[in-house]
RNA sequence: CGGGAUGUAGCGCAGCCUGGCUAGCGUACCUGCAUGGGGUGCAGGUGGUCGGAGGUUCGAAUCCUCUCAUCCCGACCA
């Protein structure tokens, strides 16, 4: 059991910020609220986007960058958003040494920006639909700041799109929705249910909001992506018309989608343990360590490490990536390199010795240390795909079996409050609801916590509401929320 | 922003109540020797204007006021 973490069992909260300080993903930066990310976390960033706009691009969706500042009058425009997003806007008032005469905000989002832009660049129906996501930074000053989970700055992607019609827009939000889930099922190893929000948890500005829920190892729900179909307010508020086929005048109907590092907070608190940090493979920036160990010097340089060098340029060719690396700790105990890469989150070790090189074979060794074997040299590469393929599919069943041990149906409010009093955080409740919003503040306050994750996209069944009693309700996952 | 707590070496802490020699301990780090396949052992050493500002006092880590930051529990959110 690693000394420098706190169990798990213990706290919760302080084992998360144990595990992110002894993998070195990120610090908490001199500004309130702001985190750096250091190397190995943001090596994990790179691989979600590169899987992730490798995604956006095959569903035709371009990239492009808009400014950081907003004019203050932008935010002002779409009465919902201005009101959902104020109090937690930063705001740029000086700059050049004098007052601004119009304010800047510092951007939370960027669709205003984005829907004035689009207005300039949409005249006609052959101009939609306009298929565009960014890779930024956003800033929102919120209350309490947790790393990667709520930061007052984050990294992101934001998707903006605009379409003719309100069928398209919806098509629109819900493959994207699909596209995000698809994502973080086979990358991220996390099983994810999606569904529509309920009105309570809409983006300010939408028509509708979908979102990806993941279930954490402490039981609570984290939000991990969205899809908005914002119907045509943004395109109202910013004058987004197009002339149709019939030479009519027509409002445009938009999008917006948005995942952001907090999906780093979801792997560490899906698949971490006491241990440390234990990371989904494909999105691993170290895949696997090779280890060469000697207590000979001249064999380490003039034999073991150039082996591993090679052996390391094989794997990463039969990878296709760069996940594989020789550890060059020579003057380290064997057993502190092991913990090392442990603690990182590396999923697996190669060790590479005396005892294998006299006979041309490596050692392979999972994070866990729950499997050791020896393979030769030629059969490696091979050998380390198939164990890399099979690590990400087992995180995924298990955290997918954890969700299912976390889940029950409850027919009744009293079933419902007793499922999250018992725990502290319960799970996931299913249960059929057809209540108002404020019969879900209700809910909410009488079971501590829990609201509406979502309305599981796949579940049409209907039922009895655990609130009304009203026959013909949807299906909705209840839990409490980071 | 409300309730609670904490800021002393990179990290974790003691000292504060009851003011007083040169501010300690563990760990990490550096050096040496021995070691070496899941957090090595011994010995020696480097490192702190005690979060910041002001006040009380002959004298403040310690008492008072203000301030900043962090953590926990709420409200808010990707």
């Amino acid at each position: 059991m690693a000394k420098n973490i706190t169990p798990k069992e213990k706290n919760y909260s302080q084992w998360y910020q144990d595990v992110i300080r002894a993998a070195e993903l990120a610090d908490n930066a001199p500004v309130r609220g702001c985190m750096v990310v250091r190397p190995n976390g943001y090596g994990i960033w790179e691989n979600i986007q590169a899987v992730f706009d490798r995604a956006f691009k095959e569903t035709g969706h371009v990239n492009a960058y808009f400014p950081l500042l907003i004019p203050n009058s932008f935010m002002e425009k779409e009465a919902q958003h201005v009101e959902g997003f104020a109090p937690e806007c930063a705001v740029v008032t000086r700059a050049g040494g004098s007052e601004l005469e119009e304010p800047y905000v510092i951007r939370p989002t960027s669709e205003t920006v984005i829907g004035y832009m689009y207005s300039q660049w949409v005249q006609s129906w052959r101009d939609l639909p306009i298929l565009i996501n960014q890779w930024c930074n956003v800033m929102r000053w919120e209350k309490r700041p947790r790393l990667f989970l709520r930061t007052s700055e984050f990294l992101w992607q934001e998707g903006h799109t605009a379409h003719a019609t309100r069928e398209e827009a919806l098509a629109e939000t819900m493959l994207m929705l699909d596209v995000y889930r698809r994502m973080m099922q086979e990358n991220l190893a996390l099983p994810v249910i999606h569904g529509e929000k309920s009105m309570n948890e809409r983006f300010p500005g939408a028509d509708n909001t979908f979102s990806c829920e993941a279930m954490m190892s402490d039981g609570k729900a984290l939000q991990a992506g969205t899809s908005h179909f914002l119907g045509q307010n943004f395109a109202k508020a910013f004058d987004i018309t197009y002339q149709d086929k019939n030479g009519k005048i027509e409002y445009a109907w938009t999008t917006s989608w948005g995942t952001s590092t907090r999906m780093i907070g979801a792997i560490i608190m899906t698949h971490s343990d006491n241990d440390g940090l234990v990371l989904p493979p494909r999105v691993a920036p170290v895949k696997a360590a090779i280890i060469p160990i000697s207590s000979d010097e001249a064999k380490l340089s003039d034999s073991l490490a150039p082996t591993a060098m090679k052996l390391s340029n094989e794997l990463n060719a039969a990878l296709g990536c760069l996940g594989v690396a020789v550890d060059r700790q020579f003057h380290m105990r064997p057993g502190d390199r092991f913990f090392h890469h442990l603690q990182r989150g590396v999923p697996l070790r190669i060790e590479l010795g005396e005892r294998e090189f006299d006979e041309s074979r490596v050692t392979i060794v999972r994070r866990d240390n729950s499997k050791k074997e020896q393979v030769s040299f030629d059969a490696a590469p091979a050998r380390v795909k198939e164990l890399l393929d099979d690590i990400q599919k087992n995180m995924y069943d298990k955290a997918l079996a954890f969700r299912e041990q976390n889940t029950r149906d409850v027919s009744s409010l009293d079933e419902m409050k007793d499922f999250f009093r018992k725990n502290t955080n319960g799970g996931f409740a299913r249960a059929y609801f057809d209540g108002s919003p404020d019969d879900e503040k209700d809910i909410k306050d009488s079971t501590g916590g829990a609201t509406i994750r979502c309305m599981p996209t796949e579940d049409e069944s209907r039922g009895k509401c655990v609130y009304t009693g009203k026959e013909g309700a949807r299906r909705c996952i209840f839990a409490k929320a980071y």
